[in-house]
DNA sequence: ACCCGCATGTAAGTCGTTACATGATTCT
DNA sequence: AGAATCATGTAACGACTTACATGCGGGT
């Protein structure tokens, strides 16, 4: 089993879903760590049927085109708690700008504080909507939070590693930027 | 061009070295954030000379097998350098222990707790060991390091990143096995 | 003799992306 | 009539991993 078919499960334990929506919600990010495009997700979803860890039922719609639900059987629910607990396989960090940083001493100062200066913003901002949605969960789901044996609680999780991850990640792009660049000039530069 | 290609090219603006030299760079990451098998290597080694963006020259040993010594040319150096400032297009971030932590809900408590603890404890060795590449670097390369052109401030950055990458997954690990755990029980458990 | 480290390659397979392909239904 | 969204697939390609393959020289 892949690790993408876990991916699919963990979906599909929360509630039935089509291809389709599920290719939704990998856009967005599952629980804001991993990802998938339709085209990977449909030959997936047939190896899981194949393997008895799904199940679908076509749903006729009337103002749109019908769909496949898929539904987590047993066996999937089985192979997915199972998987939660086993140690995951340690893969090697790839991350570009991070490699870019690496070879920094070569460009422009002002070049690349401009750089890191923008991605620390794009950070910042993913920051701030991941920490709009924290405090929609607290309100929403207040009760659900100290139950981790609600998937609500499991979403709650996955969103905090990624607050903590952007957070750190603009904290090392602010601080990089002004290591290499110095001043930070606002665009139009009012300097007369 | 690859981003392995500009990953060697990181290597090879430092100093010459031989597809067996880069791959040892290689495991332990180059700057901590890449990395690649031979297989991977020598082909894409293979591309660059063609490309014009490095050469070799062999150098014989009597100790050890002879060795193809691969240099950065000029061409390589200013492909590298404009690399650098160019933004990174924005790749998924793929982890696996948050995806399991997505799916937590359904395991049993002691259990994850154990994993999410497991892996903490990981990041945080791994952060003890950078910290400790961290202090060496702050002694031994002083003045560099306020010198954004330097190698030497380059690697530091680098380091940095994997500072702050470590000390907020630990971070997060932490939190999550207390959440689902609790109580931290030393093996062998003293209770009476 | 055998294993380990140095040294360099190729081949097969997996995972993921981009592109190709089709068709229903609704909105403008 | 045409675009947008919903819906489901396949094919080609690229990046990376694992395995296959070979050979030198030094230490036990």
């Amino acid at each position: 089993m892949t690790t993408l078919g876990y991916a699919i499960l963990g979906l599909l334990a929360r509630e039935g879903l089509s291809g389709y929506d599920l290719t939704q919600r990998m856009k967005g990010r599952v629980g804001y760590f991993w990802s998938a495009r339709h085209s990977q997700i449909y030959p997936e979803l047939a190896r899981l049927e194949d393997g008895g860890f799904v199940t679908h039922s076509v749903v006729e719609q009337r103002d749109r085109p019908d769909k496949k639900v898929y539904e987590i059987t047993d066996v999937g629910l089985e192979a997915l708690k199972d998987w939660v607990t086993e140690p995951p396989p340690e893969k090697p960090t790839r991350d570009e700008l991070t490699l870019k940083a690496y070879s920094v001493w070569l460009a422009d100062g002002e070049e690349a504080a401009r750089v890191f200066r923008a991605e620390g913003l794009k950070h910042e901002e993913q920051l701030a909507r991941y920490e709009e949605i924290r405090s929609w969960m607290e309100d929403e789901w207040r009760e659900d939070l100290s139950s981790p044996g609600s998937p609500h609680f499991a979403s709650y999780a996955t969103l905090q590693r990624g607050i903590i991850h952007e957070r750190g990640y603009a904290e090392w792009c602010r601080w990089l930027a002004e290591a290499v660049g110095g001043e930070i000039s606002i665009s139009g530069r009012g300097e007369a």
